[in-house]
DNA sequence: CGGGCGGCCTGGAGGC
DNA sequence: TGCCTCCAGGCCGCCC
């Protein structure tokens, strides 16, 4: 699941197959979520036809005729997918998606860290789980300045740094370690200790590794697939993460797995310093 | 206020 | 085989 590029794999995936349907019908056969899925959610988005898909942080946003989005966030365990209409009901799957084609967006997810919520389109920025969503690291307006004026006057590690949403968006567990190394820098180094040349490096290795993370389809550890059903493979291509006691790929030292904030992180001793 | 931590959930992996 | 503990990619709210 699901970091900025497996949202946005998944977004390319699904865009071309489901702009121009129409929602017929919405099934809700689990509410409790992350939060409960509003009782009104069927008829806000009922029979609207299907204008765009957009993706902002973790969120992917299903903008409807009218003025309308139907947002969703998968958590840590969520998944959409685009199935038959009579397909049959998977287990954990809470909320099913009735398009005019008779194909359903299927939404699982065991752990139920996830959302599903419509907005108005145009009150989106302002509504209270993108109020203080920070940048996106794909976008202009991303780079080491904005880095470093973000770290003005604190003394957190880089890494957590990093996976502060109010900062830069996008940017889980896994390719917070892989941006890390691929920078040469320690996790624990605090953001007060970091030169104006490094966030240059740093910004530009979280782009780097996002941008080929989207291109191989995203990351499968477990159970990530596209809105076809189909896995990731920037896996393969990891060079830390998951990979304790495994050589660097860069050096061959044995990569080192510490604990912040009650996360996992990985890096290697030799090139992170 | 920044920063650290626990809690929300279920399932899978690994140890015994 | 079965039972137990630990761990998991996100996010929020509480506490100091």
């Amino acid at each position: 699941m699901p970091e900025l590029p497996e949202v946005e794999v998944l977004r390319r995936s699904l865009e071309p197959a489901v702009v121009g349907d129409r929602i017929e019908r919405v099934r809700t056969w689990n509410r409790s979520l992350r939060e409960p899925v509003s009782r009104g959610l069927a008829k806000r988005i009922s029979g609207r036809r299907i204008e765009r898909l957009r993706r902002r942080a973790k969120y992917l946003l299903i903008d409807l005729e009218g003025g309308t989005t139907l947002i969703v966030h998968l958590g840590m365990s969520g998944r959409l997918t685009l199935v038959p209409e009579r397909a049959p009901r998977e287990p954990h799957e809470h909320v099913g998606v009735f398009l005019s084609s008779r194909r359903r967006l299927r939404f699982r997810d065991p752990r139920r860290f996830g959302l599903v919520l419509a907005l108005s389109t145009d009150r989106i920025e302002a509504d209270r789980h993108f109020r203080h969503l920070g940048v996106e690291p794909l976008e202009d307006g991303f780079d080491g300045a904005l880095l470093a004026r973000a770290a003005h006057g604190r003394r957190a590690p880089v890494k957590s740094f990093l996976l502060d949403g109010r900062i830069v968006v996008g940017v889980g567990n896994i390719y917070a370690s892989e941006a890390l190394h691929l920078a040469g820098v320690h996790p624990k180094r605090s953001v007060a200790r970091i030169s104006a040349e490094r966030w240059g490096q740093l910004a530009g290795a979280v782009r780097t590794i996002l941008a080929s993370a989207i291109e191989q389809g995203g990351t499968t550890l477990n159970d990530f697939a596209d809105g076809s059903g189909a896995p990731g493979y920037f896996q393969v291509a990891l060079a830390v993460y998951d990979r304790e006691g495994e050589p660097c790929t860069r050096c061959g030292a044995a990569v080192k797995r510490i604990v912040q904030g009650n996360r996992s992180t990985f890096y290697c001793p030799r090139c992170q310093r």
